[in-house]
DNA sequence: AACGATCCCTGTTGGC
DNA sequence: TGCCAACAGGGATCGT
């Protein structure tokens, strides 16, 4: 499932692949990847033929910047994987997205579960996106961001972690990583955390996100994500309790224990949280 | 406004 | 062995 880490070790894979490239033909063959368009052409007719100048990426958004003032836009949803390979090439399938470049690459973007999307913003749209109303990145949120919006909120801490607008970046795996790291209940009411609790949580939040980048990301199975040059991330060896219910914690020994909360699975140690 | 449920989608898994 | 329901989850949307 791609998150942060994940994004980031993507961007960092395209962007020395895409900068200074032009874009030459765009094909798009599934319509639901560009739902986030008002219309659909906007997205071909905007890219097509323009330079790429950089890369960016807030949270699970990565960003290719084109001259001009565009964006295209990528999410990757929960299966999406973006690779760059010789655009006469074989296409894995599932592939929605081509965008080939004047150095005879292309861009590909394939995605089982078609979660994931691509739009391309003028600055004005960019401003007015639900994306950037987003929270600061996770990677460099500090206590105050956290603590600030944290204040008053009932809904349990593991929720509003995976709350875009509260951080940007941390989905199910890393939001229950991140917890049993500070040591904190995912059932705990994000307003009961107090200024040292918070201070825990946006540490762990740091290094559990610093750990999955230096593995390359998670991979569960071969339908999750795989780092665009086809390698597996190893991050999914060092879970300490995403997918262990009923596994001893490596901490403390006792079994993790695993509940549904708001649609997704949670997996915490009753040892080591409170 | 805040919160939680529901839905979208398809490869994989587990039970019968 | 084979079939099929259940499961996985990011985020939009809707009801409370």
């Amino acid at each position: 499932m791609p998150e942060l880490p994940e994004v980031e070790a993507t961007r960092r894979h395209l962007d020395p692949l895409a900068v200074g490239k032009t874009i030459t033909r765009v094909r798009v063959t599934h319509p639901r990847m560009l739902r986030r368009q008002d219309r659909p052409s906007d997205f071909v007719d905007r890219i097509v033929g323009r330079r790429i100048v950089g890369t960016g990426r807030h949270g699970k958004h990565l960003f290719v910047e084109l001259e001009g003032e565009i964006t295209w836009v990528m999410h990757l949803g929960m299966s999406g994987r973006v690779s760059v390979a010789a655009s006469d090439g074989a296409v894995p399938p599932h592939t929605h997205v081509v965008v080939e470049l004047d150095d005879g690459t292309a861009i590909r973007f394939t995605d089982p579960r078609t979660f994931g999307y691509v739009c391309a913003l003028t600055p004005d749209e960019r401003l007015d996106a639900t994306f950037v109303r987003h929270g600061p990145d996770a990677l460099t949120a500090d206590v105050a961001d956290l603590a600030g919006r944290l204040v008053g909120r009932t809904a349990a801490i593991k929720a509003l972690l995976c709350d875009q607008t509260i951080v940007s970046g941390i989905g199910n795996i890393y939001a229950d990583e991140a917890l049993h790291r500070a040591r904190l209940s995912p059932f705990r009411p994000g307003g009961s955390l107090d200024e040292v609790e918070c201070g825990r949580l946006v540490a762990a939040i740091h290094d559990t996100l610093d750990a999955g980048l230096a593995a390359g990301g998670t991979t569960l199975d071969d339908l999750a994500y795989l780092l665009p040059d086809g390698r597996a991330g190893d991050f999914s060896e060092r879970l300490a309790v995403y997918g262990r219910e009923g596994e001893p914690c490596h901490t403390c020994g006792t079994p993790i224990r695993r509940a549904v909360l708001r649609g997704r699975s949670t997996h915490w140690c009753d040892g080591c949280q409170a």
